[in-house]
DNA sequence: TATGAATGAGCTTTCATTCAT
DNA sequence: CATGAATGAAAGCTCATTCAT
């Protein structure tokens, strides 16, 4: 009734964003008689919103986006966006919840657990470069939400029970990796995490000014090899006792 | 006529504008022996602009910035920003400029090239993160330079010149590290230039979302020397050789 | 087929529209023994609308009331407003014409014509002092209605059969205390009924305002009781020949 | 620097308002040389659009006033009344401050104070209903206030020392006239004040609705005369002891 | 009878920028 | 060197109303 401020109830958390079930144009084959994707359908209409979102608060970040291009294209009305996300801000943090539950969810997929703790630490170095990789949008964002000093990020329940199992599961591989004596003592899963993360996020996220003041191509084939390995090296060379 | 309409393009900052053609006021009849124009007024309000400006875009972003805003904080009229800088972009460059030469400036200042290599290192690591911490504006303002693709800076003359010698003094610094017998071979200075500033740049620029996710104070006083002890570990860890 | 276009003029409120044409799910086969189609939902869903639209154009006026507002109070869906009273401004004549019928009911229950003259006039005030107070809302629904000119007014038609018979026990009471030698000759009663609403109209309407200006509480329980009294007096002091 | 919220300096409180200069249109003939009125006077589109304002929301209620056509009335750019008076709400106050300044300064200009207390109140009587029916204005504006519990009002300053004097004049005369053994005693002259500008408020502010339900044109010429005359019979029959 | 989804038009307000002196 | 007045374009948001079931 009233402009609902509802929890968009679209994708089951943790669960992979369920493909985007095919569209029109997708199947445009041997249609079935059947009932036909109807034009009024809230769960699509809230994904493609939140999709369009992502890519406008990426490109032009919180203060840059702009209402009217995300409703275009989303493909709806602008007033769809406000009838479900009732404000630009409270958007902004679907979209953000949303980022954080898409890598999280990926990231536990890598099953951490269940690797030698030394590959576990490559794979996690990998992992989290390719994903900012194929992802800069999530970079972008999160400067957004720093700008804004994480006001829309404090606002949000779902944030905190997303990241603790993380935690925990480096925790986990640095603990075995000590215990096989292969990890130096006493280090910290989140300060290493921000390591990981920062070694790649830097690089990645400053890559138009680094390229620009370094006046070298950063994200070349050669130099995204080579910054891999180099991350790989620093990290492993502090945490590997020989 | 209103002092000559500018190109839109970027002047030189900080240099005082080429004097507007006389105006009306100017030439009425001979001029009188000059009163000595009031000394650097010019200078002053072009400080106090580029001042307000650096933290009108530090706490809000190129878009968000508010050059209502950045008058009133530098206590001068809105039109005089159009005088001096042209136009909002054009000052956001300015602002940029003055950024950069500030922190290679002070950096310049260490005598890198003076000291003993580990002490060399050490040394960049801990002002990188001091620098950093004590100029929390210009973290952001690179956010927003790579937002908006480095499109500023790629106008920059000034910028590359910078650079250069900065990277040497590193270079430097890791060569007499390695004939010494003291680091490892081949690393590249603006590989291991970017992961320093990286593990400084992602802990402090994202320190917001960080602490909230995280559910812990990563500005913290005792969170803050780990830190820099966590990053000197891991890149002394990296590049010595036992 | 959506519920028969209405004309979007008035339609009498409080009686069932017209049953729309049988729907599809309505007309689907023979229809079975009907389970007493559930009594008479439709005249709560009405009560329950003109109550709520009531507060909000009373609260509002016409145009800040609210169509999502009245629906979110009466409890009932948006669309059903538009179902029973076809527009915002149909919807505010039904509450309009529910309000002087409720008024000039009440009115006709003081059996004027059956009490003593003055003790009638006296009842007369006192009545319309303590139903504008009961019903505040009353008054600013006047308000509206005159700002815009009475242009629903005066689309009503059973607004006119309601106060010729007000009117006319208003003059038998004056001819009365006249024949009796008590009133003055030659009051008109419509005149006579302005004057004694309007005493009571712009103090209670105005209150606010009044109030502030003159930096003393209008609504006060001493003050109420002064100004009916005030107002008595006023009205027989003019009234009554001694 | 700041969008002003700041104090409209225009006219004179309690002076006439200056008669609007004539406008170029109005004086095409035969054009003087002179430096001609110009566009950027400050004091002249603050007056334009308090001019326009107190149209509109006469006319629309506070709601329903468009600041679109308030610039467009005022011949001046929307943005430009942002730029004086901060918000439609600062605008609206800005405009009831105006007219009360405007009811209360002609008010005083009756000296009352000097005249005969019987003639005083007469005048008093004659001078509110004349004033009502030249600016029915007014009296919308008040409607529009009070539908706002007077939010506005009572953020004014100025609405206090506008009224006391008033009051102080209205009680003069009462002493005066029961010092004469004209008056009865014990006379409130808020009380007696909000009674006369009640009696015309009604009649005139209703007059859409009551000449409706009435079926009787309310503002016919033979109708003012006799309500004017109804009036003070009213109350100078209540006020004067014989 | 009833409802959730959707929209076009228009609202107040903001902003970078320019005019005139 | 400096400024108050002024503006066009667009932004975020709201609203009465309609669609489809």
């Amino acid at each position: 009734m009233a402009p609902a401020r509802k929890t968009h109830k679209s994708q089951p958390p943790l669960a992979p964003p369920a493909p985007p079930t095919p569209t029109k144009r997708a199947r445009k084959g041997a249609r079935p008689p059947a009932p036909e994707p109807r034009p009024r359908d809230a769960d699509r209409s809230q994904g493609h919103i939140l999709e369009a979102a992502t890519a406008e608060f990426a490109a032009h970040g919180l203060g840059g986006a702009r209402v009217d291009r995300i409703a275009e294209r989303a493909g709806v009305n602008k007033r769809l966006i406000y009838y479900y996300f009732g404000s630009k801000e409270d958007l902004f943090l679907a979209v953000l919840e949303r980022a954080y539950e898409s890598i999280r969810g990926e990231e536990q997929r890598l099953n951490l657990t269940e690797v030698e703790p030394i590959e576990a630490i490559r794979r996690l170095i990998a992992f989290t470069w390719n994903y900012y990789l194929a992802h800069p949008e999530f970079l972008t964002l999160l400067n957004s939400e720093n700008l804004h000093r994480a006001r829309h990020l404090k606002r949000s329940t779902k944030i905190l029970t997303l990241h603790s199992p993380f935690v925990q599961t480096i925790a986990d591989v640095l603990q075995r990796g000590h215990k096989a004596g292969l990890f130096r003592a006493g280090v910290d899963p989140v300060q290493l995490y921000i390591s990981i993360a920062g070694l790649a996020y830097f690089y990645l996220g400053n890559s138009h000014t680094l390229s620009t003041i370094f006046a070298r191509d950063l994200l070349a084939t050669k130099a995204r090899v080579e910054r891999l390995s180099h991350m790989t090296d620093l990290v492993l060379g502090y945490l590997v006792r020989d």
